[in-house]
DNA sequence: AATATTTAAACAAACGTTTGCGTAAATTAT
DNA sequence: ATAATTTACGCAAACGTTTGTTTAAATATT
């Protein structure tokens, strides 16, 4: 039952035609005659011929194939990512070949080894949490394999980037607490050294310079992860603070929850006594009750255009086109753990 | 700045050996000195050399790589699948190529369409919800290409398959609520057609007749999606029958929440008047409050399992061994929306 | 009718490996 | 010292395509 696969070398003896021919007829080459072109597809179907792409991308150079690094791909913004790549590369003719660096600078460096055999394209990375120095991705470079970065990008290392704005959608998310009258507004920050968790800081920061208000480090929590557990110990330092805050900005979704959680508990009332902010938009926000404001960081999105840039430059590699940063607009949905004004 | 790729023929000629000797040195043949090994490891990294998968692919008629077909991947269920597969197929050197079918079978025909032409050693897939009919993987036979399905898994298509006991679990479940005392136990079913959630019917039907409580199908409703909306349709209806279920056996865990918060917007206490059970022990599960009851499907280690055997059978292709059917051991995981007794 | 042009197909090299086989040189055995 | 064996390497084919160049036949031009 050995069906040994077809390939263009058995149409052509079957059909007394040279393999060039063949190869030719299946592409609708012009120096093809119409009515051979006609019976070799006839035949190809025929004997159930599927061209062989691992030949095809030896002699062309090239696999339609796009290599990703997420740091885990059950998190849910990268797998609503993942989801935007990989429509646009099918759309394309690209295939999505996912690797997790589990947030761990080694494994991401593993990766790049492996990518650097010939398998990809392109390539689509969102930085480990230990990445600080990204001389790993510089081969790519060299060996001229574009490179799209989303999300946790470096700034030192140049190269195409896809990223919200964080401390423009912090700000607004920040103001949007202050309008809702809120006058000691808390933050529960993501991993200190973290770009984004870094922007989204300064976000808020600057909404409360803005409208006036004291910056207090009191009324800032750091977290390495940003886990619900983690949201509830920096909730109950809140509750304990001497004054306390009337509204908390949060890095994630899932700290926003526990502070709703943690205060509601308290018996205080979200958003009347204190009113909160979350950020990313997951499921579980409009679930929630009450539910939550957030900012909707665009994953989906994300993903599509990392894809769409990497594919421009992989198919216009020639013309050495510049990186080049895309920046995606933030929304803030209003939901009922804020009021809308 | 074409730093154009490093070849085993540009070492070879830098050395003064022939490609032969450098592929073999390369990959530690016995049948080459050892002095020479290390000179020509020596140089390859020197020169940065890195071998050229796609070459030794087409030479080995071998990929290393593996198709995964899922309807989503930004469904939670999912992603978690695919993070084990990608874990277990790191540590063998497969990496993971991944398609949403995004439930359309005509889509799902496609990518099969794809996955022929030699890019895979092997596929592991979840069907469409619109698949019935498994004829388009049947190609995959006849090349001899392994194939893996799990979770959704067709009856009629004899092939390997990594499953949960979706009977066993929805039993244990319902059985869980009937210890809590629940004599009018409610079922929130997902699509009628679908394997996995007949058989977490039969199993809730099976748990009551064991115990001699009466089948009433006006306590029992249908989804198509198991979404949050209809969860709360159904959760409505139940509301709102001449006598209310004191228990109610969800098919997934989102309309296990808005069964949840339905009862309690009524002024029902969960789970004193009605206690709920979900199905997947999704994230929010632990953090929706009450804090839910539901079924572990173990997502990650199905994930695991489906390449460890798809690993297995491509290794062993020569032998031919048999398709296998594993199934999972599923988990009650007892949490505030019922007791634990 | 002879030449020029177009059309349709074949030839052969190439992509970068891997691998069966052959063969000198070096080593061991007799 | 000669034969047998082992060691270390080279040769060349193969994997299945794609593609630049050539060639033969058919058609068009004068």
């Amino acid at each position: 039952m050995k069906t040994s696969r077809v390939t263009i070398k058995d149409l052509a003896e079957r059909m007394n035609l040279s393999v060039s021919t063949i190869s030719r007829a299946l592409h609708n080459h012009p120096s093809i005659g119409k009515k051979t072109t006609r019976e070799v597809k006839k035949m190809a179907k025929e004997l159930g011929y599927f061209p062989n792409s691992v030949a095809s991308n030896l002699r062309k150079n090239k696999t339609h194939n796009i290599g990703v690094i997420v740091p885990r791909i059950d998190i849910h913004f990268h797998s609503l990512a993942i989801s935007g790549m990989e429509e646009v590369a099918y759309k394309n003719g690209y295939g999505v070949t996912i690797y997790q660096s589990k947030d761990s600078l080694e494994r991401e460096i593993s990766i790049t080894n492996i990518l650097q055999t010939n398998l990809v394209d392109g390539i689509i990375a969102c930085l480990s949490l230990e990445t600080e120095n990204c001389d790993h991705f510089n081969r790519f470079k060299e060996l001229n394999v574009p490179l799209v970065f989303y999300d946790r990008v470096s700034n030192d290392f140049e190269a195409s980037k896809v990223i919200i704005n964080d401390f423009e959608a912090a700000f607004k998310a920040t103001e949007h607490l202050i309008m809702n009258g809120c006058r000691r507004i808390a933050h529960i920050a993501g991993h200190k050294d973290t770009h984004i968790f870094k922007g989204r800081m300064e976000g808020y920061k600057a909404a409360l310079s803005k409208h006036n208000l004291p910056i207090d480090e009191k009324l800032i929590e750091y977290t390495n992860e940003l886990s619900y557990e983690e949201g509830v110990k920096c909730a109950k330092k809140f509750l304990f603070n001497k004054i306390r805050p009337d509204g908390i900005f949060c890095a994630n979704d899932y700290t926003a929850i526990s502070s709703i959680q943690v205060f509601e508990k308290a018996g205080l009332r979200v958003p009347d006594d204190v009113a909160i902010v979350g950020f990313s938009n997951y499921p579980i926000s409009r679930i929630i009750e009450p539910t939550l404001t957030t900012v909707d960081d665009r994953a989906f999105q994300m993903g599509q255009t990392a894809v769409k840039l990497l594919i421009r430059q992989i198919e216009e590699k020639d013309k050495n086109i510049a990186s080049e940063t895309i920046v995606l607009k933030t929304d803030l949905i209003v939901r009922e753990s804020t009021r809308n004004l």
